[in-house]
DNA sequence: TAAGTAAATGCAACAATGTTGCGTTTAAGA
DNA sequence: TCTTAAACGCAACATTGTTGCATTTACTTA
């Protein structure tokens, strides 16, 4: 299904703006910050991209992460989300050295046990480290090839 | 030990800001936001808040996390972190009704096992839900007595 | 216990991130 | 193509955190 039609399905305009910013979303498994999307779409109103991203967030397009330094990312929903309650039950990966955030669909987050009287409702699960291409930069230690940007 | 020594051993200055701060955050299992020291010791200069929780974080006495609205807290270590370099190898507990966090010093973060090349340094663990205080008033549904605040 | 000094504080100013109000423009259905 | 609610762009504001600098204070040592 395309793009217009996703956006246009939760009841929400497919303007340009919106467009784009769904399309760089989709097309890969990371989370962006708000910072990193103002950087990609320069002519981009700052507070029309916080609207978009808020937006799409209440239709359930988009999940809201915290890196590992607190900072806010948006990823997109791969696992249809009902309204703005999100399952969003997979782990994220925060590189330590590129700052890239990733989603990993494949990785549920795990079963825990806590005592005392808490009511568990979810979990989030931020795993930091080098992500591939970092982690291979820095063991080769000269220049990585073509290839390498395909990893994400 | 007493607090003043604590602070010294780390090569700060018991001050009584500092000490005040320490205090209470060693009097609890909570990690408390800014915003709640900051309605906690009115008298104390915003700064020297920042300040503070600094210089605890960087000197080991402290850990930051975030919570689920992405707001950073601080939490005493209590496994001596060395320098900078915070162990923080427990989970935490969000309470989605009165927005307090817990240190669950008792529970380790998962173990868990992630595809691709990305090299694991470690884990954050967040769990949120209902604390027993707010759990505990919603389903009687009267006031809890004076008990209950024994609880944290 | 007084003096010297590096560290800590208080204040003002600034920076980054996010929100709100409002007049203008535009997507999409009639 | 017309209409209109939704989205946008801009300015202003709010919150959170940082930096520079002059003043004060905790701790050392004499």
């Amino acid at each position: 299904m395309d793009i217009v039609q996703q956006i246009r399905d939760k009841g929400l305009k497919a303007t340009p703006a919106r467009q784009l910013v769904y399309g760089e979303l989709t097309r890969s498994h990371m989370a962006f910050s708000h910072a990193e999307l103002e950087a990609l779409f320069i002519d981009m109103d700052r507070v029309t991209l916080y609207r978009i991203l808020k937006d799409f967030e209440d239709a359930g397009l988009v999940h809201k992460v915290f890196d590992t330094q607190g900072s806010t990312r948006f990823a997109i929903c791969h696992h249809t989300c009902p309204g703005k309650h999100h399952a969003e039950n997979h782990v994220h990966f925060n590189c330590n050295d590129c700052g890239k955030m990733f989603c990993l669909q494949a990785v549920q987050t795990p079963e825990i046990n806590i005592p005392g009287g808490f009511k568990v409702a979810g979990m989030h699960t931020l795993i930091y480290g080098s992500c591939e291409k970092c982690n291979h930069q820095s063991e080769t230690n000269f220049p990585v090839n073509k290839t390498d940007e395909l990893i994400e």
